[in-house]
DNA sequence: AAAAATATGCAAATCGTTCGCAAAAATTTG
DNA sequence: CAAATTTTTGCGAACGATTTGCATATTTTT
């Protein structure tokens, strides 16, 4: 028990007994990097040294444990089901979807006030919540026809 | 164009080419008769007739394209993704979902005030919106165990 | 009643994801 | 440092929910 590798560029919340390695702290950057949340597709195809798909979902599975990136589905009519992955930045974040060209836009804050009115109406006690916006970004209203 | 099939039990917003049949309308029975979203495998157990799983899953896109019903996604840490069905109820709806008991409490209104304040910081135009809320239900909380 | 259209059951295909295993890489031990 | 131990990686196979093709059954239209 307890026992924890080395080779960590972050603080775990719970040791976990595994290491942060080349590929794994790639993806960690790519992410980091990225202004979108990326699909584990995306990511694959946005890495520039080989690495097998195995890998990219061994490597997300470990990072999303570790606490550096959060992952959320979006169902797309157009493109089904995705899991879309980003860093996780100091608090939680919702994001608009683009159903014309797909891209996601990061909502400044939480929209949904306080919970302790659902809590006292419904007896729940409210510990996550996941909210989906879609719609038609600034570009795609312009460019009517789409990307 | 425009042919629409008779045997139907209910208005469409777009004329599809389908049928109401008995096996489809005994799905939608199902759905307006539960409290409870229903995954389709959740709605396949609790036919009484026999009916294939590929034609509860032609049945429930064709009740969903027809306004009949509606689906979310629900991404369980237990149970994995999975998809919900429910009756189209007037209004949309929002679900409280116990990560105990699994079981879902519908929201009397939606916790989301005016998305225009929204719509201006992000120039978005919003059109659809998903919200889910997981917590633990008011008999989990009594019941620490759990069910 | 006969012809045309659509639904159904069944089996096979699909597709993103996970798993098992042997080899590679990183870490620990002494 | 080299040897022993642990974990990661690539590869191919397995998985599982959903979809699809096709022959047959059901429903509708004529
Ligand atoms: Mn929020
Ligand atoms: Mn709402
Ligand atoms: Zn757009
Ligand atoms: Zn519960």
């Amino acid at each position: 028990m307890q026992i924890v590798r080395k080779n960590l560029t972050f603080q775990l919340d719970k040791p976990i007994l595994y290491m942060m390695t080349k590929k794994r702290r790639r993806l960690l950057e790519l992410l980091q990097e990225s202004v979108q949340p990326l699909s584990a597709q995306q990511v694959y195809e946005q890495m520039e040294e080989s690495l097998d798909m195995a890998t990219v979902y061994r490597g997300l599975k470990y990072l999303e444990e570790a606490g550096e990136i959060s992952s959320f589905l979006l169902d797309c009519s157009e493109r089904g089901v995705e899991r879309y992955y980003s860093q996780s930045s100091s608090c939680h974040r919702h994001f608009l979807h683009c159903v014309s060209c797909h891209s996601f836009t990061s909502l400044n804050e939480c929209p949904l006030g306080s919970l302790e009115k659902i809590e006292k109406e419904t007896g729940f006690r409210v510990e996550e919540h996941y909210l989906t916006l879609k719609g038609t970004c600034e570009k795609c209203q312009i460019n009517v026809r789409g990307k």
